[in-house]
DNA sequence: CAGTATCCACGTGGATACTG
DNA sequence: CAGTATCCACGTGGATACTG
């Protein structure tokens, strides 16, 4: 049946949006990125309150992988590496507005 | 301090937008119920490919909780019950859209 | 300073069998 | 027809100790 395939790629498309903004440290990170531009890595986590190490690494990772995120990485002593967002990665702001909009709205009429 | 207490309202307010979206089988689901409008248990299973009676229920339970799906029984028999999205499920379309155009556009750049 | 290695806990996803 | 109960597998999150 040829009926709803343009709707699996949909499904498919938006699940891969998904994924980049889903993990518990992704939406932090982004906040912190959009509102710093530039930031070392010692400064994020910082600024992510209660982000471990590990947790920061594989998310950076991932970010990075997704290519949302950018890594510029200084061959000082002692070592210096940057943080930014990427094209793609501010192209998902106005994403995360409308999710924030959307959450605001719905998110008082429940108990928590 | 005082100074980003309102981006951590946004992230929780985006987080909760995601976690409704978030879920194996929310988005098939909603796509589904998108498209029919009105739907019953076991042609939305039939629809939703390679979903469990487990997977649907706990799924629908999700998302009418969220306010996002009604649920209408009818006390026949055999049972009926019919499903369909809220206005706030509908509200949440636009943001599927975006979600989308975003996924396709930078999908395409990685291998899968 | 900016990470990695190891090892553990728990939540989400799911198969199977059964029911008002 | 429209579910529920039970029990299991695996991925994600995370604490702790260590390193170029």
């Amino acid at each position: 049946m040829m009926t709803n395939n343009h709707v699996n790629k949909e499904i498919a498309s938006a699940h891969y949006a998904l994924k980049v903004l889903s993990g518990k440290w992704n939406l932090p990170i982004l906040a912190a990125l959009c509102s710093n531009r530039i930031i070392r890595y010692n400064e994020l986590k910082r600024q992510v309150i209660g982000i471990t190490g590990t947790m920061l690494n594989q998310s950076l990772k991932e970010l990075i992988d997704y290519g949302i995120v950018q890594r510029v990485q200084y061959n000082e002593v002692p070592p210096k590496v940057e943080y930014s967002l990427t094209e793609v990665g501010l192209e998902l702001m106005p994403i995360y507005e409308q999710l924030d909009l959307w959450g605001e709205k719905n998110l008082e009429r429940k108990g928590d």
